[in-house]
DNA sequence: ACTGGGTGTTACCGCAAGTAACGTACTGCT
DNA sequence: AGCAGTACGTTACTTGCGGTAACACCCAGT
């Protein structure tokens, strides 16, 4: 039917100016942080407000459109690291690489994504706390879980420690990045090396030192 | 002199007025999370806006003193479980679990706590990414890699390596911790347990699974 | 009595999110 | 040709919040 095919061009050429509206809101937003408005927005695309609410409804779906593009990005090169052939410790190493060099080659990005405004939206009174955290932190942590579970062999119980462990270093990776962009106390290579060796035991394996506090 | 009187007096005064202030707007912000608006919290307290302006500034000074008690708060049980005279995994353990139990029983201030509503301030256009980020995390972060640099043994290069960890370590904390609030897949104690195997290098241990993807 | 610094107020500004109402061009149907 | 629908686009508005200016009161000390 004609209707279906105009339909469908309308939704391709929709798609097409979704993009580039996208690609706009990016500019402004790597350019401006995440306090850029609407209205900036808008204007870097040629258009106005209203256009922009037509498309993502209002500025969460826009913020969130834009993170999940970038969220893609970021999460498909880490899958290459994670998924590389080579032994368990290198693949730990990559991935942490992988990962520092992309938020170090886009820290605008990588601000973003991890302190995307909050949602100043009324509802959701309950206890869905946490529902706000980075969207991104989540899903990595969820990937990594998955690959842990496949690879890895646990004993019982196997799914539940591999999600735990898949969103616990997630985080250490998250919260020593964070850190580490803010202050740069080190190469990348050592931070790298740093993390591995916490996820490889050496914190139980170290002797207490001599001249502890008191005891 | 009576004027050094006066002010001392009116100093106390206005300590306590601030301390009040800082009641009411804990309970507004506990309440309606982080949105609350400026003329709420006034409201709660029975006075009006430019009374909270001529004592915390603006918005952020006010939410920065909130926080900052909230932190202190946590961290002084925190050090309690660190500092406990017993062996390291024991506590590790009870560190973790004073940790979740805290954001378990409150939920609303850790929402608070580690989501403050971004900074709307112009300024600051350069790069100083990361500087946004909870506080609470970097604090516990270098809490934690001191207590590490004093009690472990490290080789050298030891204080770079325990911030690291302390940073990595608080991160995987919050993740995880974060990601259980929010989905509750399992027991406290079962989480504790599982981070700390993670951490006592449970991770390295592993053998592959046998039916592992492809090779 | 008067001045100074504290407390408090009302009324306003600026700005950003989001919306309503309206106009326009293209496309298919009759 | 003429009509209806629909997406595209605009201007102009409302609402709500952060923040401030201007003014009023009270109460010490000179």
């Amino acid at each position: 039917m004609d209707i279906a095919h105009r339909t469908t061009d309308q939704q391709k050429s929709a798609e097409q100016r979704r993009r580039e509206l996208l690609e706009a809101a990016d500019r402004v937003v790597l350019r401006d942080g995440p306090k850029a408005s609407m209205n900036a927005i808008a204007a870097e695309a040629g258009i106005t407000k209203p256009i922009l609410y037509r498309h993502f409804g209002d500025k969460g779906g826009l913020y969130r459109a834009l993170a999940t593009r970038h969220t893609d990005a970021l999460l498909a090169s880490l899958r290459a690291a994670l998924d590389a052939p080579a032994d368990r410790r290198r693949r730990v190493e990559s991935t942490l690489d992988t990962y520092l060099a992309s938020i170090e080659a886009m820290p605008q990005v990588y601000r973003f994504l991890m302190h995307p405004a909050e949602e100043t939206h009324q509802a959701e009174q309950g206890f869905d706390v946490g529902r706000h955290s980075a969207p991104l932190l989540r899903r990595m942590g969820e990937e990594l879980g998955q690959v842990i579970a496949e690879r890895v062999d646990l004993g019982p119980a196997a799914e539940a420690q591999a999600r735990i462990w898949g969103h616990g270093i997630v985080g250490m990776m998250h919260a020593a990045g964070d850190w580490w962009l803010g202050e740069r106390p080190c190469s990348r290579a050592e931070l790298v090396r740093a993390l591995a060796d916490l996820l490889w035991g050496r914190l139980a394996e170290a002797d207490d030192r001599a001249d502890g506090p008191g005891f």
